[in-house]
DNA sequence: GAGCACTGC
């Protein structure tokens, strides 16, 4: 299937493209095209409907001043030379200017808001410049950051301008490293591991300052965070928090912190110039394409950013464009098309930030992963199809979903952002002006989006035992908060009046997923627990099986000898077996022969670790079983997916015991295909119908034995 | 008989 639709895909590509480039016309069709947009610059790169080429306008003159004000032009374009000390350096960062008013700010209101930029140094100077403020002389300043890889290097910088070892004075804290000691007055974390801290110090009181940085991106840990910040200062009035967003949209934050004052910095951020198409294109792919090329042969030198929505998308136009490339006059600018997505191998991601081959243009075809995660160098024009793919959870069918939806105006701004961080930008939207109007100012939140089992639990363990009524700065809905609470009671972790118990205290303070530590508390008493650990291990990742396109049936072939008949669970514990039983030198080239994901396999390893230390501090013993009992690992799991589990009809499906949906079994599932009485899975997505993954087989009568407190109404 | 945007503890 996904062959064909790429047959068809680059057929109608190839018609339109050859129309609007075939090798004659190349060059002379790019003349008049720079021509016209020279003559009219105000008006676009008018060229009406024929040759297929893609017709953007520019944005009128009144929007072009938003757009300035929204990105905080900088008009010094000289950048600092290099010999600089670090002092010198910072006093020419924006926001050096502000920094007396801000400190000013800290001291007279113990919440604030400051919107900057991306460049206005507000993440690396802010928490320096209030460790010199009269309030903060005892305790230290806490900067909270969606990702691992932003705390980490936010630290360094710091630490180097402090002139402090990293770890002293100023240090960063994440999951699996921690780099902080008694001295630390400055502490870079993942949000996630703020929301940890707050367990055993339900005040964070050994900070002064409470920094949420990227709050505007809306995650579910900075949204439980800002919940718990606002109920923390109602009892500790010395506590200072300051929110950080770089959108306009500050104002929600002010409301929800009752009018909390806002500060604006300028941001280190040159125009970036938007057109759009005059009508809807009907085909994004090919009008991405195309639009590629038509840029290509006219704008001037530096590489482009084209974001698109997924793996198999960036592969097709990748070989679309190099082929295409070929086409290039020997003459002139070639080019370089680069994929970019989160599972791409280390090294192919390498390439991206690598300079560009010398006379090539280097063209990122990037997932959404460019839009904040990475940050690319040399990007001067920016192509938008104005999509990406969103998860999204449906509580009344307990089913996940990943779709394709148009983006909101804020992720449009921060995509179209990315062309002018070195110098002036251009940025293509592959849409009209008037979808854009039509676009969500900002995207959802995802504690609208997600399955919030988690979540709920970490509220109830954090003191939060109603959690309809938190303080949350968008509500999700009261069914999917239902859903939660009833997954979590189906698997014992609250009790009859949905307070949390001891069993759901010991799961929330387990980093997995509810389901998975549920599994790991039963395994105790299953005695198996050092197998439950490897196999929840490898569920809390990426698959480590690896199934590339051209290579499909090759892989197929080397899992083939990890297979177990009861499933996917017991299938992953085999290779990760093999895996731990080959010598280290050995193992580079047994992941390459056995197609196993290395990246997956080093996290599987650290959250292996972790776990097995988390056990060994809760006194929990780890047995050292020589035969694996299989029937007791499968009860422990069963124990955490009660309600994730499905019977085996006379017509041969799979009907779910909660809700009697039909199911499926996925065809990567090592059970595809097979019947048996009863079945448990890991997760259930819907793509072209309801699947299940992550299945192992179970017994009928386990059921009833497992969760007689759930499902004692709807007995099996 | 077929899919996986991106994070995080």
């Amino acid at each position: 299937m996904a062959g064909e639709n790429e047959g068809s895909r680059e057929g109608t590509l190839g018609k339109n493209l050859t129309n609007g480039f075939t090798k004659g016309q190349l060059s002379s069709e790019s003349k008049k095209n720079t021509k016209k947009s020279k003559g009219s610059s105000k008006k676009g790169i008018e060229t009406g409907k024929r040759n297929g080429f893609v017709n953007f306008m520019d944005e009128d003159e009144e929007r072009s001043e938003e757009q300035s004000d929204t990105f905080a032009v900088s008009k010094s374009v000289d950048k600092p030379p290099k010999k600089k000390s670090l002092l010198e350096q910072r006093k020419q960062l924006p926001i050096w200017e502000a920094k007396d008013a801000i400190c000013q700010k800290i001291q007279d209101n113990r919440v604030i808001v400051v919107v900057g930029e991306t460049g206005s140094g507000k993440s690396t100077q802010i928490p320096q410049f209030l460790n010199e403020c009269e309030y903060a002389k005892e305790g230290c300043v806490g900067i909270t950051q969606p990702r691992r890889v932003a705390a980490v290097n936010l630290a360094k910088r710091v630490a180097q301008e402090q002139n402090t070892r990293l770890g002293d004075k100023v240090g960063y804290s994440i999951r699996f490293d921690d780099s902080t000691s008694p001295n630390t007055r400055a502490k870079y974390l993942t949000d996630g591991m703020l929301l940890r801290e707050l367990i055993n110090d339900p005040l964070l009181s050994q900070y002064h300052t409470l920094i949420l940085d990227e709050a505007h991106e809306r995650t579910l840990m900075t949204d439980m965070l800002l919940g718990f910040v606002k109920k923390i200062i109602k009892k500790r009035p010395a506590l200072r928090v300051i929110i950080m967003s770089a959108t306009l949209n500050a104002e929600r934050f002010s409301e929800f912190f009752d009018g909390a004052e806002i500060c604006f910095i300028s941001g280190r951020q040159y125009p970036v110039q938007i057109h759009y198409t005059y009508v809807p294109e009907q085909d994004y792919m090919d009008a991405c394409l195309r639009t590629i090329f038509q840029l290509h042969v006219k704008l001037p030198p530096g590489d482009m950013l084209v974001f698109l929505t997924g793996q198999d998308e960036i592969e097709a136009l990748e070989s679309l464009i190099t082929d295409y490339a070929k086409q290039l006059p020997s003459n002139k600018l070639q080019i370089q098309a680069c994929p970019l997505f989160a599972s791409l191998p280390q090294e192919q991601q390498m390439l991206v930030f690598q300079p560009t081959i010398p006379n090539h243009r280097k063209i990122v075809l990037s997932t959404n992963i460019a839009e904040t995660s990475v940050t690319i160098s040399g990007i001067r024009y920016v192509i938008d199809t104005g999509l990406a793919k969103v998860k999204q959870f449906n509580a009344r069918l307990g089913l996940e979903s990943l779709t394709v939806q148009p983006i909101s105006q804020s992720a449009a701004r921060q995509r179209s952002g990315r062309a002018g961080r070195e110098a002036p930008g251009q940025c293509y939207r592959l849409y009209t002006e008037a979808d854009f109007d039509k676009l969500p100012k900002e995207s959802t939140p995802e504690i609208k989006r997600i399955d919030l089992s988690q979540a709920v639990l970490t509220l109830k363990a954090r003191g939060q035992n109603d959690v309809i009524n938190f303080d949350y700065m968008d509500p999700p809905s009261k069914q999917s908060l239902v859903r939660a609470l009833e997954h979590l009671y189906s698997i014992g972790a609250l009790d009859d009046n949905g307070k949390i118990n001891e069993t759901g205290y010991q799961m929330s303070l387990i980093p997995l997923l509810p389901s998975l530590a549920r599994a790991m508390l039963s395994a105790r008493e299953h005695n198996c627990l050092n197998e439950v650990i490897d196999i929840v291990s490898c569920l809390s990742t990426d698959s480590m099986f690896l199934f590339p396109q051209e290579k499909r049936e090759e892989a197929a072939e080397a899992k083939t000898k990890f297979l177990h008949s009861e499933g996917d669970h017991l299938t992953c514990l085999n290779a990760l077996r093999v895996y731990l039983e080959t010598s280290s030198d050995m193992r580079k080239h047994w992941c390459n022969q056995n197609f196993v994901n290395r990246r997956a396999l080093k996290i599987i390893l650290d959250i292996r670790k972790q776990l097995r230390e988390h056990c060994k501090k809760a006194n929990w013993d780890i047995n050292d079983n020589t035969e694996v009992n299989t029937e007791n690992i499968l009860r422990s799991f069963l124990s955490g997916y009660i309600s994730s589990t499905a019977l085996l009809h006379p017509d041969g499906s799979y009907k779910t015991t909660v809700g009697n949906q039909t199911v499926s079994i996925h065809p990567s599932s090592s059970l595809f295909g097979k019947k048996v009485e009863a079945i448990m899975y890991h997760e259930s997505v819907f793509t072209t119908k309801p699947y299940v993954r992550g299945v192992s087989s179970i017994r009928g009568n386990w059921l009833s034995a497992v969760a007689p407190h759930y499902l004692g109404r709807q007995q099996v």
